[in-house]
DNA sequence: GGCGCAATAT
DNA sequence: CATATTGCGC
């Protein structure tokens, strides 16, 4: 066992690397829930995923539309069929790379696998660095494919949009054509290429970026490194060093992201016009200037909605995203108890991010008021329940180099809860099982540094805390609120009489 | 030539 | 709808 562990190389540095864009993975896994966190896992990750409960759906799938797929993901124990058979089913039906997991962790099944032309055996409970480079493997593929093609730089890079087929202009890269073969190769193929053969088992022609969670943590990683001043799509695009990222994709994005700014600012304005309630705790500035780091902490009183609390210093769109660069050792609590880690902020000692709109904001929760903009950052998710937010660190921005498969180095380890024990069904409780403040304030933190699918507790969260994920999510509707208030908010009716108490 | 911005296209 | 593309002024 853990021999696909050791197995993996562990390029210490330079992780953050590279990572996928457009790389779709089959997974193929009959248990729901397991199937629902490996795919949410994944699509942290920038992937896009397929899902199949049985074998012969995986096959349908295949048969469909296997070139839309970049790689399959199975589990070894399913219903419809042997686990070696599976194997052989499928290598029969496709070319494509197949990663298998399963609980099994007896040598024999490993390598039976391995041995029936698995490219790797990952074990359960899968964790984020198994999926992590799992794009690495449709890069082989695709580089031994593509080699009867095109010859050498024919690289479809684990990349992104491939801008294949259509294109209603010209070209836009003609003039360079494959100049670029050097550290990045960010430029994908030019517009007529595999004609011949094409090798479709490459990346698909999806040619519009989504930016995922984990692209959007970067560019925002990108945009606090660089400050304000550096804050442009090339220098952007520079850190977050993701292939087949093209600049105009930073710079739509960016444009975005400054729109959305924009409009929050104002509404923030507004509100802090309209009743302009001083910030009753601290001010933003001083209070805040005192941490220079990427941990803030602010308080929030849970009593009143409208005006007690504080904003965010910085792009509202990072709270979700940067919500997991904080260690927990850092946070403290005070004034009611209730201190929660601020998310995002304008770091960069002494420049802030934009400064045309003055950072220092304490406002309403209801900035924005519909929240529509909730979604920046976040995958497109729809039902409020899966709104998980990815935390990941990119302590090495800037380093180049792709990463290989392996589970090299954890970030930041958060020393957790010990495993709770885990009611078996569903808790349709409404009645959340909290006695204190701080363990409220504990739960929300472990759920921000923990719902990191890295961490099985996770299981614990979807299963046990229902009521307070679903408060925890509806939170999310307004980014730019502390959370924990918001939570507060959402559940006060369920909050237990000794709650009041616990801080008072 | 890059950038920001707005309009427009997909 | 989110993203891409284009055109214009700087």
């Amino acid at each position: 066992m853990t021999s696909e562990r050791v197995l993996s190389v562990e390029v210490t540095e330079n992780n953050a690397g590279s990572f996928p864009i457009g790389v779709r993975i089959l997974v193929v896994e009959s248990d729901p829930t397991c199937l629902r966190i490996v795919s949410k896992m994944l699509q942290a990750f920038g992937y896009e995923v397929t899902t199949a409960t049985r074998v012969t759906e995986a096959l349908h799938i295949l048969r469909e539309k296997e070139d839309e797929i970049n790689l399959i993901l199975t589990e070894t124990h399913l219903p419809d069929m042997d686990q070696y058979e599976i194997l052989e089913t499928l290598g029969e039906l496709s070319s494509l790379p197949i990663v298998v997991f399963s609980a099994d962790n007896n040598e024999s099944a490993m390598i039976g696998c391995l041995y029936k032309g698995a490219a790797l055996y990952l074990m359960k409970p899968i964790i984020k660095n198994d999926v992590k480079n799992l794009w690495q493997l449709t890069y082989r593929t695709k580089i031994k494919t593509a080699v009867s093609g095109k010859g050498s730089n024919s690289f479809h890079g684990g990349s992104s949009e491939e801008k294949a087929s259509s294109v209603t202009v010209g070209n836009p890269s003609s003039t360079m054509g494959m100049t670029d073969q050097k550290g990045k190769r960010k430029e994908l193929e030019e517009t007529d290429n595999d004609d011949e053969d094409n090798n479709n088992l490459t990346v698909p022609k999806k040619r519009k970026l989504v930016w995922t969670n984990e692209l959007h943590n970067r560019f925002l990683q990108a945009i606090r490194i660089l400050g304000i001043d550096g804050a442009h799509p090339k220098k952007i695009l520079q850190h977050m060093n993701v292939p087949g990222l093209k600049k105009e994709n930073v710079s739509s994005h960016l444009q975005k992201y400054r729109l959305y700014l924009k409009r929050e600012q104002d509404a923030m304005l507004k509100t802090m016009i309209r009743d302009c309630h001083p910030p009753s705790t601290f001010n933003l500035q001083g209070g805040f200037s005192q941490y220079t780091n990427s941990q803030f902490f602010m308080t929030a009183s849970q009593s009143e909605y409208g005006n007690n609390f504080q904003n965010n210093l910085c792009s509202p769109m990072s709270v979700h995203s940067l919500g997991s660069v904080h260690s927990p050792s850092h946070v403290k609590s005070n004034y009611n108890g209730i201190l929660i880690p601020n998310y995002g902020q304008v770091t960069s000692q002494s420049k802030q991010l934009y400064p045309s709109y003055p950072n220092s904001n304490h406002t309403e929760i209801r900035t924005t008021t519909d929240g529509n903009f909730s979604r920046f950052g976040q995958k497109g998710n729809h039902s409020v329940e899966e709104h998980l937010n990815q935390g990941t660190t990119f302590s090495n921005i800037g380093t180049h180099g792709p990463t290989f498969l392996g589970n090299s180095q954890q970030q930041v380890q958060f020393p957790l809860l010990q495993p709770q024990p885990l009611p078996e069904k569903e808790d349709e409780s409404d009645i959340l099982d909290i006695a204190t403040v701080e363990e409220l304030e504990l739960l929300v933190m472990e759920k921000e540094f923990l719902e990191d699918p890295n961490n099985d507790l996770c299981h614990f969260y979807f299963s046990t805390y229902k009521p307070f994920l679903n408060a925890y999510n509806k939170a999310l509707k307004w980014p730019s609120t502390p959370k924990l208030a918001l939570v507060l908010y959402n559940m006060e009716s369920k909050i237990p009489e000794n709650f009041e108490s616990a801080h008072g």
